[in-house]
DNA sequence: GTAGGGATGGTCT
DNA sequence: GACCATCCCTACA
């Protein structure tokens, strides 16, 4: 009963993801024109905004940390550009760190892009029907995955994306929802496989900026939790490698336990991570 | 608003 | 053949 309700959802599924590919080559709502357009053989994006090389090559932690504020954007075929703020990350270490998909020095065909110079994307499918979008760092399979992002350009198109997968007649997403998830993020801003072993630093389809607007987060505004989904890892599943912004409405999985903890000194937090709902915002724009 | 169940197919052993 | 860094829907409080 069960999977012949799935089949036909995935039907219509299949459908309106085709409609997402024809919308991706039209027309889009108008959006605020922000950047450039690069010459051939430059970088896209405001050479002041827009993060290099440099940024990447730090420890893995330092750039989890270091990711949160900042902006990703993603140009589509159109110029079109949709822009997120990175408020939730996590750090996946490689080598001893049982959780990363490197664990041990492993390398495959699908964790290539992990072994690859600091800023390389490593998008990989995961539950056969999501993707999960990561930026390799300093260190030898490390890697930090992309978790949440604040819409803050293109809502309209992102939020076209997202509905693509989902059952027609659903409520309308709000802001916080577009992109409050590793998937969610790769459907809002229509991050594809192929986006597998880019280089961030120098892509014209999808890099990352600084956010003139934002302040810098200090270490108290920053939460350090258990990573989400790893629970078969044992103790590695316990290291608070997850960062991301307090309070802010678009994390995915907020952990009140880690919230006490987090300026303290965080030890051991359990498993009291609670799908995120009502938070106190930080910023006002999200509905 | 919250909790629980179930789907999905690529990747790895 | 089993696992999985997730998501969505439904039922219930």
């Amino acid at each position: 009963m069960a999977g012949r309700k799935r089949k036909l959802q995935t039907e219509t599924l299949s459908s309106r993801l085709k409609a997402k590919v024809a919308l991706l080559g039209q027309k889009e709502p108008p959006v605020a024109p922000v950047g450039g357009n690069a010459a051939p053989g430059e970088a896209a994006g405001d050479p002041h905004l827009r993060l290099g090389q440099d940024f990447f090559n730090q420890p893995c932690i330092t750039l989890a940390k270091a990711f949160l504020g900042k902006v990703l954007v993603r140009r589509c075929v159109d110029g079109t550009e949709l822009r997120g703020r990175i408020v939730e990350t996590e750090a996946y270490l490689g080598g001893e760190d049982k959780a990363s998909h490197s664990a041990g020095g492993k390398r495959t065909e699908r964790n290539t892009a992990m072994f690859m110079k600091p800023g390389t994307i490593y998008v990989y499918p995961i539950y056969g029907i999501y993707l999960c979008m990561n930026v390799s760092s300093e260190g030898e399979g490390a890697a930090v995955l992309l978790r949440s992002l604040e819409p803050l350009q293109g809502q309209p198109v992102m939020r076209q994306l997202r509905a693509a997968r989902r059952k027609e007649g659903s409520p309308q997403l709000k802001d916080k929802q577009l992109c409050n998830g590793p998937s969610k993020l790769c459907q809002a801003l229509d991050i594809p496989r192929r986006f597998d072993r880019r280089d961030l630093a120098s892509d014209p389809e999808v890099w990352l900026e600084t956010d003139p607007d934002a302040g810098p987060a200090g270490p108290r505004d920053v939460v350090s939790a258990p990573r989400v989904g790893i629970e078969s890892h044992g103790e590695w599943a316990k290291k608070p490698w997850r960062f991301y912004l307090r309070g802010h409405p678009c994390v995915s999985v907020v952990n009140k336990e880690a919230e006490k903890q987090s300026g303290n000194e965080m030890k051991d937090t359990g498993r009291q991570n609670v799908q995120s709902t009502e938070t106190t915002p930080c910023c006002g724009n999200i509905v």
